[in-house]
DNA sequence: CGTGAGTTTGAGTGCGCTCAAGCTTAGTGG
DNA sequence: CCACTAAGCTTGAGCGCACTCAAACTCACG
């Protein structure tokens, strides 16, 4: 597994205080100390796209954090049928302390590089320092939250309305990373393949596909590429998506 | 809100020591002092069934655990539709800390009773007693893998799969509750309406109903109430559900 | 220019929804 | 003690949205 000579490409990390996400990961409320400690047993590594980076119910031996790209989690019937369960971006933790295994597959949308601790030595890491368990809690409880708007849309909402608040979500996130609010005229890319949205809306390609076709059609939104989505009006959007006008 | 006439008659709370979900709950890995500080803060308080314990987006005055009976977390849309994005048994904590409001409705399926705490107290005792954070950390991944599960059912389960999902889960409650294994022969009472049910699992009361009476013409469970479930067969039923035969 | 993965479009079907009526059960007052 | 009521649950008929199966299109890559 950790063969020195297959790592080293990736161990090539800078220092912690350069990381881009040094802001929003695991270990944004580390002091000092507390960061040169995980400093020290950090390893780099990147997957391709389509890698499995953790099989459902295999041991796991490392956790870490997304550094770039885009991961999914993955469950999977017995007859194929797959639902995405987690989308994760960067500053995205993917393990959870204290379990030997996952119940499902982490999978990497796009090429990803993660920022990896092998488990045991994270675990005892959080154990002793207060502010990676603080922080740990509020990124589960924002996940949970997360989880729990998306239960509403896989129960709830009709496959156009599934589309439009995953369209919404990816442009709130695209404004946030921009430093700006959502606004007319705005553009981004919506990342995964049209068979990753299915999965995550709890729909076929099919069905995606025809409700993208739709909207572009209505003229909610317009397809730079078939991956680039151009945005006239953002509340138009909001609104297809069903969202309690808050 | 907090009138001590009206709180008196629920705050005659025993001692922590001989609470009953003691050793499952948030408290459930703290030492003897700081059990005695969390004694001195708790309040117990009841609601009647169908009584919303918070509203969403109201501020949120105390956290607590469940003691008694079944609580729901619910997301409502502008239209009416409905959907079940949590469901609290004994032990199960309600509040999320550093929040201030809650995106979801809590409303008490049967009479409940909460051993409360007011928020801000809580919250700063949390921030100096590890063992509490991390029980509560525990607490949350585990539901958020619940979380997950329940996004496979909605996402990718027919109407038939999930009642019998649920039934297997209710099952499988009840099994742990009297320290057995779910075996042939076993029942139980499915706790909540047909209309929680249907939210519970996103679909409509009559699909809900139908399907129900499907599974038992079928053999698979049997009704002596409306509520009460009799189960020849669990394996049988977790067939049903389309589990995977791990 | 050929190949294949990813995506779109088409035709037809069926599962779960809607609307509507009937049934069951527990609670209430004559 | 029994009608009366209302809430909860069941059953029926018909419809529409999303699925299935199938074919065509797009586009990056060799």
């Amino acid at each position: 597994m950790s063969i020195p000579s297959l790592l080293s490409q990736d161990a090539r990390a800078g220092r912690c205080g350069d990381c881009p996400i040094r802001h929003r990961a695991v270990c944004s409320q580390c002091e000092a100390d507390e960061l040169a400690i995980l400093d020290q047993m950090k390893t780099y590594r990147t997957f391709t796209a389509g890698e499995t980076i953790i099989w459902a119910g295999d041991p796991v031996a490392r956790l870490g954090t997304v550094v770039k790209g885009c991961a999914t989690l993955l469950r999977t019937m017995e007859d194929g049928r797959r639902q995405m369960v987690g989308l994760l971006f960067p500053s995205d933790f993917i393990g959870r302390p204290g379990r030997e295994t996952t119940p499902y597959d982490v999978v990497a949308a796009t090429e990803v590089t993660l920022c990896q601790f092998e488990r045991q030595s994270f675990e005892d890491l959080l154990a002793n320092t207060p502010s990676l368990e603080r922080r740990l809690l509020q990124m589960t409880l924002d996940e949970l939250d997360a989880a729990r708007e998306w239960m509403l849309l896989l129960g709830r909402k009709s496959a156009r309305e599934k589309i439009a608040s995953f369209l919404t979500i990816l442009a709130r996130r695209d404004a946030v990373l921009r430093k700006s609010a959502p606004g007319p005229d705005m553009s981004f890319d919506m990342i995964i393949s049209r068979e990753a949205l299915a999965d995550y809306l709890g729909l076929t390609i099919e069905t995606t596909s025809r409700q993208i076709t739709a909207l572009k059609n209505d003229g909610v939104i317009r397809l730079a590429t078939k991956r680039i989505i151009e945005l006239p009006d953002f509340e138009r959007l909001a609104a297809e998506a069903g969202e309690d006008a808050a």
